[in-house]
DNA sequence: GTGAAAGCGCTAACAT
DNA sequence: ATGTTAGCGCTTTCAC
C-alpha cells in the first residue's frame, strides 16, 4: 500500500517548487518542455491523482448532487435515480442518495446533513409523511441558504424551486377515455395513494373524464385510501357486491391486487374486465395476463431533473426564474385490455 | 440569500480570533463561559454550519462510501441498496452510488473517479462485462491504493477483499429437494444468468440434488443461457416437446416467463406444474398464481456488507484478515408449488 | 482564557 | 521558466 502522492511529495523529490508541478501537470505553457514532461512522467510513475476535497475547497463546490428518493424499491423512483444518475455522470456530476423511506425526519436530517458544502444541490421527491403533513419549511430554508432544490413527481406549490412532473391529470383522463372508447360503462376507480398529490390529480382526471362523457360518478365504484391493507378488503367487497367492466388504478399495489382478486374470483381479463395502471417497470409485462399501463418514462424525468440542476448550478446568473417541465406518460396497451 | 458564514466572518463579527471561535463552538473548557455562550449565540444566529470540506482535507477522510452497483432496477439491488445506504446513515456515513449498467468501463471509469480523495472505500457487484471478460485489475490496483473493497453477490475469487454473499450452492439445492419431497420427477433447470458467478453456482446445486437423490440428469430439461430472447423461445420448445412437473428457476426473468408460458398452454400451477424461482421485490406475490421464491435478504446483504466497510475504515489495525459472509436464503412457500 | 501560526492539498496571482 | 505567497475553511499545537 503506497502512501498517496501528493504535489508536496513529487516536488521535493523532483527538487522543483509545488507551483511548478502543479502547471506542468495542469500542461501549463509556462513551464519548459523538458521539465514538463519530466513531472509528468514522475507524476505518473507514482501513480498521482489531484486530491479532490482539496480541489474542491479551493472552488467552493462539489460537483455532487444530493439526491432524496421516497423508496428505491419502487422501480418508478428506481428508474427516475437511473436517469439521474447518468445525466449526472455524463456532466462530471457525482451522486449521493439518501432514502428517506417516506418519513419527514429523515427527509429534514438528510437535508441538513448535506447542506454544509457536500453537495452543490438537491434534487428530490417529497415524502409522504411531509406531504401528509405539509410541512415545507426546511425546503425553504434550504433555499434562502442558496442551494438551489429540483422537485420531481411529488411536489409541492407551496416552495419555489424547478420542478419535472409527469400529466398526471392529463393522463388519466385519456386513460379513462380509451376505456370509455371500449364500451367500459361501469369503471371502478382505485388508488391506494390517496394522500399524495400525484395520487389526487389522477384520481381528478377520472372524474373529469367521466363527466366529460356524461357518465354518472357511482361512489361505490371508488376506492380512495393510502392503506393497502384496506384497499385488498375494499376492493374484494366491490368485486363481491357490485358488477363492473373497467378498473382504474393509479398505483402498482392497486393495480396489481385488483387484477389478482379478479382473477380469484373467476372473472375474465380482458374480456369482462378491463384493467388500466399506473405502473413502471418491468413486470406489468410478466403477469398473466400482462398488465395495459400508463407509464411514467422515469428516466427522462430523471435525465430532465439533473439537467435542469446542472444548469442552474454552472449558470452565474443572479436571477433566475423557476420552471416546472412536464414529460409526457404513454398508455401502454397489452392484455388487461381489448384491443381497439 | 444569505452569504455562507464561516469561522472568519464571525471572528471578525465579534473582534475574536478564529481559533477561539472554533474552540467555543466545538464547547472546549479553554474557553470561557461568557465568550462562549456569545459566539455560539452568534453562530447560531448566522445559521453557521463549518464547512465539511475543509473538514475533511483536514481530517484526510470523507466518511463517504463509494457504491457501484449493476443495475438498480433489478429490486435485489435496490434492496442491497437500502440495507448499506440505513447502515451507513445510521453510523454517520454518506453514499455516493454509481450505476455500472453491467459495462466494465463505467466500472472502471467510476473507480477512477471517485478514488482520489472523494470516498474512502467502496462496496460493489462485479458488473456481466466484468466477470465475462475475468477483468480484475481495476480491483486489485484500487486495494493497493489502499482504499478498502467490500463486494457482495456477484464476487471473484481472484480479488482479496471482503465479500458478502448469499448461499447459492445450497439454496439450490434445498430448493431442488424441496421439489423433490413434492413429488416431482421431472425438474427443468432454466437461467438466463448463466455468465454470472451466482448463475454457475445454482445450477451446480441442481447437478447435486438430483444426483443425491439418484434422479438421472436430463440435458433435454435445462435451459442455461445469459440471453433472455434466446430463453424465451427455448423455454417454450421445452414446454412443447417435453412434459416436466417442475420448473427450478435462476433469476426473475426465467421464473416469471416459464410461469407466464405455461399458464398460456394451459398448464395448471402447481396442480400440474411446480415453479421455484430466485426472485426478490415485492412482485412475486402479486403474481398469479403467486410465486414460490427463495428470497436473498438483500436488505441484509447490504447491511452486513457495509457494516463490514466501516468497521475496516475505523479499525488502524495495518493487518486485516479478508472474511466472506454468507447470509441465509429463506424458501418462501407461495402458490406457484403445493404444500407439503 | 485567548490568539497566532501551521498545515490538510491544491491553485493562481504575483514575483523573480 | 520557475518560485513565492496567499488563501479556500477548518483544527490544533503552542505561545502569551
Amino acid at each position: 500500500m503506497k502512501p498517496k502522492a501528493t504535489l508536496k511529495q513529487i516536488a521535493k523529490e523532483l527538487n522543483v517548487s509545488v507551483s511548478t508541478v502543479s502547471k506542468a501537470l495542469s500542461n501549463s505553457p509556462e513551464i519548459s518542455e523538458p521539465t514538463k514532461i519530466k513531472i509528468q512522467e514522475f507524476a505518473k510513475l507514482k501513480n498521482y491523482k489531484p486530491n479532490n476535497v482539496a480541489i474542491n475547497l479551493k472552488n467552493r463546490s462539489t460537483k455532487t448532487i444530493g439526491v432524496i428518493i421516497p423508496n428505491i424499491l419502487n422501480p418508478f423512483f428506481a428508474k427516475v435515480f437511473s436517469g439521474i444518475e447518468s445525466k449526472a455522470n455524463e456532466k462530471g456530476y457525482n451522486v449521493i442518495t439518501c432514502i428517506s423511506n417516506e418519513s419527514l425526519e429523515k427527509e429534514i436530517h438528510t437535508m441538513d446533513m448535506l447542506s454544509n458544502g457536500t453537495i452543490d444541490g438537491f434534487i428530490l421527491s417529497i415524502s409522504e409523511e411531509t406531504q401528509k403533513k405539509q410541512e415545507f419549511k426546511h425546503f425553504k430554508d434550504i433555499i434562502s441558504e442558496g442551494i438551489p432544490i429540483v422537485m420531481f413527481d411529488r411536489i409541492s406549490d407551496e416552495v419555489n424551486c424547478d420542478k419535472v412532473v409527469v400529466d398526471d391529470f392529463d393522463s388519466s383522463v385519456s386513460a379513462v377515455n380509451h376505456l370509455i372508447k371500449l364500451d367500459c360503462k361501469k369503471i371502478a376507480l382505485v388508488s391506494s395513494i390517496d394522500n399524495l398529490s400525484v395520487g389526487k390529480l389522477r384520481a381528478q382526471g377520472y372524474i373529469k373524464a367521466l363527466n366529460d362523457n356524461d357518465i354518472p360518478i357511482n361512489k361505490d365504484l371508488i376506492i380512495r385510501t393510502d392503506n393497502p391493507d384496506e384497499f385488498d378488503f375494499r376492493m374484494q367487497e366491490l368485486l363481491d357486491k357490485h358488477e363492473i367492466d373497467a378498473v382504474f388504478a393509479l398505483d402498482e399495489h392497486t393495480s396489481t391486487m385488483a387484477m389478482k382478486l379478479a382473477i380469484k374470483k373467476g372473472i375474465k381479463i380482458p374480456e369482462e374486465l378491463s384493467v388500466i395502471g399506473f405502473a413502471d417497470g418491468v413486470w406489468s409485462r410478466r403477469m398473466t395476463p400482462s398488465l395495459s399501463t400508463i407509464s411514467q418514462h422515469g428516466v427522462e424525468i430523471g435525465e430532465a431533473a439533473a439537467k435542469l440542476l446542472i444548469e442552474k448550478l454552472e449558470s452565474k446568473e443572479e436571477e433566475y426564474t423557476y420552471t416546472t417541465t412536464v414529460i409526457k406518460t404513454e398508455l401502454r396497451q397489452r392484455d388487461s385490455t381489448k384491443k381497439l
